[in-house]
DNA sequence: TTGAAAGCGGTACCAC
DNA sequence: GTGGTACCGCTTTCAA
């Protein structure tokens, strides 16, 4: 039993080291409307500081009848996703003086259920809630119905990166994203494009594509669908869907992959065949890899999910106090060498179908 | 206010409902000698489940005078070293039925204390604080005086990653899993070594070459130091140590690099200039990254240190009873194909200084 | 403004 | 075994 005799400080101490009543200590240290005699104010701090007094969190919970604590639920800590989202409601909370309980999913969408049935006892303000956009929707399942108890019962659930109608959502702006993505490489002077779409099956994979395809049209540049490759989320997929589109015999300025990983797939196989990347076709990601296998940081262009800010949203959101106020976090084109400017005259340049020159160490060429 | 309103049933409601007093349902649901009829228990039970009854745990926690949480202090939890070990941690605690309070110092040292300070209030049982072994150390620090008047008053000091005498602490066995790992190439044959030696300053880093001298040792090999060269622990460290390594015109079968970030940039360069990895030079690393830019995954042989099981034995050690009755968590071996077997009896074959032939894509070969 | 006293939701010692 | 009751540490009416 680890609780042997471990001594700490009452308030009751600190009310008598300072002469004054429980009550009164309790309003200086912890009260809202400071209605305490400036004298009284100083002793009881002074005190409080003599006897190394701090609140006692789960008496004051009880008192008051709430925990100042906020529950997030991720599925697994390992993955950036959920790490760079759980930093940025680690911030908040601790910003806001709350208490943040993590709670690992492992991947198990059944356990979601139960996890949130456990976190009841803990009577959380809030609930937040971290999906992949391709785990198995909620719908009008178990989950949810354990959720709007929660609601009911503790405090305010915000699911974050999957729209789930009856509860407050955060998502990634990944149409927004990419748009952003397509006005900027217009801006650069590239007029044809491809696609790798990494899985399109996944939610934010199409909604990259729409909005990468939107910006497009605002510059009156088509993407028709034949520019599109269905591609699997992987460094090999990115290989071999580079691999089709030689195959195919295109000639496109860029390609946009609708993951980091995928593009340096593609780009690790274009250039080991020979071609010059970018100088022959540019490529840009999305995700914000900050690292790549060419040994230079940040050198793939490409769109940085505001992750960190998701997560201050989420927990800003499941503590505000207007339902809707989220304030709308929004992506970041990262502009890198693997997209160099290119001159706005020139005609569409077309790359020999067989180019051969070798160039494997990364272009340095920053826009 | 979040807390408008909120219902919760509270133990009184499930005694009513049951026909028994508040102490009998306390005693079916809460505690721990089961020293109630079978009929009690069971009217209580299936009115805890009717009223939907969940225990407060703030409430149960002023009453015991404990409160069954841990917390948990990690640098920057987007970092896979702080993720991993907090997944181990977080797997533990929901197994015991604790609470894991994650807190985040973002790399500032001074805000560990403060932390530590704050995290009084909660009264958590354990703290685990997790360090690079790279972070400034804490000797007779302010940290160390906060930490040990926590362990006074709230409870356990767990230290992860850093030996730190007072008080208990997990590392992780880099010795051994450079040693293990020293064995297991000389058992594949390999008798000629060098070492790419990420940051010497890095006692971890340290510890992985001594423990693969001392591997090597055992089976008789020696590993002098002209053979270490050290390297900057990043992908561009290793190509540069890989071009000092070909312009010292060395010829070992098998450099061992304490990171695998660094093998791999050493691997990228020596391709790139027309080695044949692993036929010419074979190749191991430390840390076990899932993924290369090869796109071969699980291709480089490598140690993986058990950092989740590191975060769990910091929580069995923080809250089991027995001070120092941490289960060893052990290094494991990996071997990719960037050590293919050799035969034992081949006499020591020298690659040509600048041999030619350009091979890009990894080997499939598998020891 | 200040302090006395009655809770908050549970626990645990104590007689019956 | 079971229930009465004091109490955990803090908050918050309410009267002075």
């Amino acid at each position: 039993m680890p609780n042997e005799s471990k001594v700490t400080t009452r308030l009751a101490d600190v009310a008598r080291e300072a002469g004054v009543s429980p009550s009164t200590a309790s309003r200086v240290l912890n009260g809202s409307a400071r209605q305490v005699a400036d004298e009284y104010r100083e002793r009881v701090l002074a005190a409080a500081e003599r006897v190394g007094y701090t609140t006692n969190l789960a008496a004051q919970a009880t008192a008051r009848g709430r925990y100042p604590a906020i529950a997030l639920v991720v599925g697994d800590i390992r993955d950036q996703f959920f790490a760079r989202i759980a930093f940025g409601a680690v911030r908040e909370a601790a910003r806001r003086g709350y208490v943040l309980n993590l709670l690992s999913t492992e991947g198990d969408t059944d356990r979601e259920r139960g996890l949130v049935h456990d976190l009841r006892r803990q009577r959380p303000e809030a609930l937040v809630l971290v999906r992949k956009r391709d785990t198995t929707p909620m719908a009008g399942s178990k989950l949810m119905q354990e959720l709007m108890g929660f609601e009911r019962e503790s405090g305010r659930v915000v699911i974050v990166g999957e729209p789930s109608e009856p509860v407050l959502a955060i998502r990634p702006p990944d149409f927004d994203g990419a748009k952003d993505l397509a006005t900027a490489m217009l801006g650069l002077g590239y007029r044809d494009f491809a696609v790798f779409l990494s899985d399109p099956k996944v939610p934010s994979a199409r909604d990259r594509l729409d909005g990468f395809r939107a910006g497009l049209s605002a510059g009156g540049v088509a993407l028709p669908d034949s520019r599109v490759y269905p591609t699997e989320q992987s460094f090999l997929g990115g290989a071999s869907s580079a691999a089709e589109y030689l195959a195919d015999g295109r000639d496109t300025e860029l390609i946009f992959c609708t993951e980091d990983e995928v593009a340096l797939g593609a780009i690790h196989h274009l250039r080991s065949e020979g071609y010059d990347v970018p100088g022959e076709l540019a490529f840009a990601g999305y995700g914000r890899r900050r690292q790549n296998p060419f040994g230079e940081d940040d050198w793939l262009t490409t769109v940085r999910s505001p992750l960190e800010e998701m997560g201050a949203a989420a927990v800003d959101a499941a503590l505000g106090p207007a339902y809707g106020s989220v304030p709308a976090s929004v992506a970041e084109v990262h502009i890198g060498g693997s997209t160099p400017g290119r001159a706005a005259d020139d005609g569409p340049e077309k790359p020999s179908g067989n180019a051969s020159r070798k160039s494997r160490s990364a272009r340095r060429a920053r826009a």
